[in-house]
DNA sequence: TATTGTTATACTCTATAACTATA
DNA sequence: TATAGTTATAGAGTATAACAATA
């Protein structure tokens, strides 16, 4: 079983690690939250055969159907080139389809299929559970605090300098 | 330049993700933030050729000699065998040692070279300054209670089930 | 038997350049 | 020329099994 890091224990030594530097160093615990979601995501998503791009890609073309590929991929955040797999996975699986848009046929308008919607949907419930279980013992507030922080890191960003 | 997710504007309409589904699910923004941190922070290590592994790696050792490679592997989450060759790494650029613990000819207790804590301590700064400027306009009892709330996650891990 | 560090390996995610077809 | 999607590729992070040395 893994203790947290804040200190480890070995049989004769007690090694601090949370000080000084790395409790400012807020990365170091994003990374670790990070791990933990994705890891646990992974597994409650693996019986539906379905990864966190995957999962996210999928709600996203059901939520907004007609989607472009350019706009999902800024909308997950990766470019380009990373999402054409994904799509290919969730075509080639019957979940969406690559319908071209009429008034410019270099784009693609993204659907779900009927199937598409029954997995999302499931999906969705599995992983719902997931983040409240996650989320336990933390207050309402509390997570819209830290969806805050999180939204004005992202804000913060430093571009191409 | 690159718009927030929100809503995702083209020419003829206006695609809004941040829906029912997407505001419940904060892996998604989770992500989203982890991305930006890992990729700034990159750049921001670059100059001393240091990534955000190698950089916490550092850190630990610098600031609890003697700890062993096991142990390091656990503070930062990650697999023993993914350590190696970040320790190697390391200890090739003659900023760690790997000295035998006298009592366990097993393990390493790992120290920082002078070199080692002299780099640690230009990287801190540049650090620093980075989660300082990420983290503009957050209020110190805001990051208090983001940093509980990503506490709160990893503590409720759901581990091997 | 169990543990420390290691090797090898496979998979996933990320990032860039260059191509095609359309605009 | 610019953009949408694609291909190819390289790099980084993660995870597991199996091994040698030591406990």
């Amino acid at each position: 079983m893994k203790k947290p890091a804040a200190d480890i224990e070995t049989e004769d030594t007690v090694v601090s690690v949370n000080d000084r530097t790395l409790r400012s160093f807020h990365g170091y615990q994003m990374k670790r939250t990070f791990n933990v979601i994705q890891s646990d995501l992974s597994r409650t998503l693996k019986p539906l055969e379905l990864r966190m791009l995957t999962y996210t890609a999928l709600v996203l073309i059901v939520d907004n159907p007609g989607l472009r590929q350019s706009q999902l991929a800024e909308a997950m955040d990766i470019e380009r080139p990373n999402l054409v797999v994904i799509v290919d996975e969730l075509e080639r699986r019957g979940l969406v389809l690559r319908d071209r848009l009429p008034n410019d046929r270099r784009a693609y308008a993204l659907k779900a299929t009927a199937a598409g919607q029954d997995l999302c949907k499931q999906a969705l419930s599995v992983v719902t559970a997931h983040e409240a279980a996650l989320l336990k013992g933390v207050s309402p507030d509390e997570k819209a605090v830290a969806l805050k922080v999180l939204q004005a890191i992202e804000a913060n960003r430093q571009r191409d300098r």
